[in-house]
RNA sequence: CGGGGUGUGGCGCAGCCUGGCUAGCGCGUCUGGUUUGGGACCAGAAGGUCGCAGGUUCGAAUCCUGUCACCCCGACCA
């Protein structure tokens, strides 16, 4: 393609909205405009880089065994009525009437597919002989986020490859699962990222059920846990701590006083008006545990997760206790309960960081009322197998397998992979026959992977002071020609020379073919990321030579003019890997 | 949904507090000329309902009210 005769709009400087690298650059590079929040065009360099993505989504996909097809879409509300989704999404289900035939008609937006494809299945798949098998596509979803931020990194309009798996029985399960993840690895890899695959919460199979990719960028907005030493990583949902080594406390006991402190509800608050650390504090939380109150405590500093705390517990749902509640369990408002002298006996669970604990400061069950110089066993207890694992990992934790410590790190989620189960077969009659000629549902999973999100995450890890720095899987095109002087006859006649051979030979070639000063078109170049440059100059035709460059490199080198073509095409070729 | 911020030619911004000449600057665009190895220079030109609506005033980009849009932090996120 020649520079003139496409649309590149690049800019100079980054529209006043962008704040991150990648949204800065992607639209500085030209390849994306913004429509309204969260929904942006692609123009033509950047829907050739979203292209090319798809293409190794979908390359993997079929290799893995995987069979596209398409779904709209649209579909009717009805749909997502049969699983309880609309009240699950709520506001991010795009939903709205229309007339037909002056009646209304219901539809949905897809922001996701589960219930289009179980529809599908049920239809017809019966037997357990037309299993297993994995259904896939590339199709648009959409999702009233409430907040689309980050450039393409959130929108509510986005390109998502949505693969579901069908299998009788769960070993079955275990093996589609497992050949959706080897190929999402050889997705991303090819793609040049550096991601993690992370164990994420595992929902109703249980067990190792749940991975999601991640891309470590600063601009993230997930959080992982990684070990270095032992590889392993988690999300900050699931991820649990080794032992902590923690040692009991060995100070000297104080007696239990009780101080009063007006107003403040708050961790922050009281640690400042009784100039007291937040470690040395007790968060008491009240769940609702399948809809009985418990008591969790927990350090000050940290933060509680109630994935653990349904674990730990073995309730099948958590969440924090209404205000009402409160009040009438521990006869005090929010914010000043503590496990002294609640007016209910609950039980009581602790995080094991709570043992070490010694002269704390916890809520006194009163209104702005707290203790301070509480001690585990001699004021409060907390049964031995009450003791666990209840909070969310924090930076420097031990790692488990006992081996290295934990790391927190801001991530972009580019795949998901999930055994759903049955939950979807079970609502849309999914069933089949076994060869026993008895009926089951269809037992499935289902993997995502945002593809935008794949261009962007690239971006956003990938560039320097200058642009972007694209792998050769993703660059928009593989190979820049910049004829220095578009006005010099013998130039313009090699560069072309050159386009023309180079495409014959099966490299994608761009032409900075604009009538511009050479400083600005390296500028551009840099910016855009082409991975190869080839200038073609007076000064180096002289001498029947060409200047080449790598994106990624800082000094170019000459080659001869003779034999550029197969040289060059050879080195395209190589870094295609 | 809570908190904060911003809307002024295609892009980036100044002017607003303290109302008053023809709304200004840089980039980009167009014309002519000189240039040509890291975002050139000179001369000239085009391009604006100052987000929108209402109000105050002799007079509003500027003050007031409402509204819309966008951005950031937080909450939410199958």
């Amino acid at each position: 393609m020649r520079w003139t005769q496409t649309f590149i709009p690049t800019m100079k400087e980054s529209p006043e909205g962008a704040e991150i690298p990648s949204h800065k650059l992607m639209i500085r590079a030209g390849l994306i405009q913004q429509v309204m929040a969260g929904a942006y065009t692609y123009l033509p360099l950047g829907l050739r880089s979203l292209k090319k993505a798809e293409r190794i989504v979908r390359e993997e996909m079929d290799k893995a065994g995987a069979v596209e097809l398409l779904m709209p879409a649209l579909s009717p509300i009805s749909l997502w009525e049969k699983t309880g989704r609309v009240s699950a999404f709520g506001n991010v289900l795009i939903n709205f009437k229309v007339n037909r035939a002056g009646k209304q008609v219901h539809l949905a937006l897809g922001p996701t597919h589960e219930e289009v494809i179980t529809d599908l299945v049920s239809r017809h798949i019966s037997s357990y002989r037309q299993m297993p098998i994995t259904l896939y596509q590339v199709q648009n979803k959409f999702r009233n986020e409430e907040r689309p931020r980050f450039g393409v990194l959130r929108t509510s309009e986005f390109l998502m490859k949505d693969a579901y798996s069908f299998d009788t029985n769960v070993e079955s399960l275990g093996r589609s699962y497992d050949a959706m993840y080897d190929a999402y690895c050889k997705i991303f890899t090819r793609a040049g990222l550096k991601y993690l695959a992370v164990e994420a919460e595992s929902g109703p199979i249980g067990g190792d059920a749940s991975h999601e990719f991640m891309v470590v960028a600063e601009n993230g907005e997930d959080v992982v846990v990684h070990c270095e030493e032992s590889g392993y990583a988690a999300n900050l949902e699931r991820a649990e701590t080794g032992p902590r080594g923690l040692e009991p406390f060995a100070g000297e006991p104080q007696g239990v006083k009780k101080v009063p402190t007006p107003e403040a509800s708050s961790i922050e608050a009281v640690s400042k008006m009784l100039k007291c650390k937040p470690s040395d504090m007790i968060k008491t939380l009240i769940y609702m545990a399948d809809d009985k109150p418990i008591a969790v405590l927990i350090r000050g500093d940290h933060e509680a997760n109630e994935n653990k705390v349904r674990r730990a517990v073995g309730a099948s749902a958590v969440e924090l206790a209404p205000a009402d509640v409160i009040n009438k369990v521990t006869g005090a408002p929010v914010g000043f309960a503590g496990p002294i002298g609640m007016q209910e006996e609950i039980p009581i669970w602790a995080d094991f960081d709570v043992r070490a604990m010694g002269n704390m400061v916890t809520g006194a069950n009163e209104g702005d009322m707290h203790y301070t110089g509480v001690n585990l066993g001699r004021d409060f207890s907390v049964p031995d197998d009450h003791f666990a694992d209840l909070r969310n990992v924090e930076d420097g934790d031990p790692a488990p397998e006992g081996k290295g410590t934990l790391s927190l790190r801001h991530a972009i989620e580019v795949g998901h992979v999930f055994k759903l189960g049955t939950k979807y077969s079970e609502a849309l009659g999914a069933k089949f026959l076994d060869d026993q000629e008895k009926q089951h549902p269809i037992i499935m999973g289902c993997y995502g992977i945002g593809v935008n999100r794949i261009i962007a995450s690239l971006v956003e890890t990938s560039h320097d002071d200058f642009g972007i720095i694209w792998p050769m899987s993703l660059a928009p095109y593989e190979l820049l020609i910049t004829p220095l002087n578009v006005k010099s006859e013998e130039v313009m006649k090699v560069a072309n020379g050159l386009y023309d051979d180079l495409r014959a030979a099966g490299v994608e070639v761009l032409m900075d073919d604009r009538d511009q000063r050479p400083g600005f078109k390296f500028k551009d170049a840099d910016l855009i990321g082409i991975p190869l440059r080839v200038v073609v100059g007076e000064r180096g035709l002289k001498e029947g030579q060409l200047e080449i460059k790598w994106r990624t490199e800082s000094d170019a080198n000459m080659i001869p003019l003779e034999g550029a073509v197969a040289k060059l095409a050879g080195m395209v070729e190589e870094a295609r890997a």
